[in-house]
DNA sequence: ATCCTTGTTCGTATATTTACGAATATTATA
DNA sequence: TATAATATTCGTAAATATACGAACAAGGAT
């Protein structure tokens, strides 16, 4: 029993996307993927003001939630978003931003 | 010299509000309020399998992200969404997922 | 004035996150 | 086979997040 079972996997799911995207060089990251179609590990190290090992470990989390896809192309390793949960999470975000779009603001 | 300079307010932004997103409860907690418009601490701390201080702890990172708003109306307190920083982040949420819309997907 | 209800704050414990450099693994090249 | 280039994993430290119950605060009700 590793489920809490109070939450619905939806809203699992979208925590643990937005989980993902809660830090500033990740989406420093998902905006390149984004922009560039893929790219390398060694080109957002030389970006961005961590170490490599420290690139690595947000790389594995965005992965680990299934937003990007890593692949070995020696001597480098190329990094793109993986689509299919991308849409997945657009989805899940466009669900809970648009249920208030009707509603009044209190007070 | 707080701020690092080397991330745009936008994308700190957005992983603030997707950080304040990552976790269940807050999810289960924005879509509630997003259907019923306001509601009291003391309805959610029934529902949710949580301690009321806890809930406290919650709905506070909420608020310093800026996505609710707390109002005392004796003897309870209301919540609600706070519009317009919901909006702002569901633009730049949007902003983000729709930049990869017309991309190949790698490989 | 004293309770009662409601919610927050405090104190605390545990787990997770973030970060770095050193060490390791992998593959291509000399 | 050694060397170089690249990226991950390991070990570790420090900060932050998550959770609980007890104590506290603020307003109404008795």
């Amino acid at each position: 029993m590793t489920k809490s079972a109070y939450f619905t996997e939806e809203q699992e799911q979208t925590a643990r996307f937005a989980k993902a995207m809660g830090h500033p060089v990740r989406i420093a990251i998902l905006q390149r993927l984004n922009t560039q179609i893929c790219c390398y590990h060694g080109d957002m190290a030389e970006e961005l003001p961590i170490a490599k090992s420290t690139l690595s470990q947000h790389l594995n989390e965005l992965k680990d939630a299934g937003l990007i896809k890593g692949e070995i192309t020696p001597p480098t390793v190329k990094y793109c978003i993986n689509i299919q949960n991308w849409n997945k999470a657009k989805s899940l975000f466009g669900n809970i931003f648009d249920e208030v779009a009707l509603k009044e603001n209190c007070k």
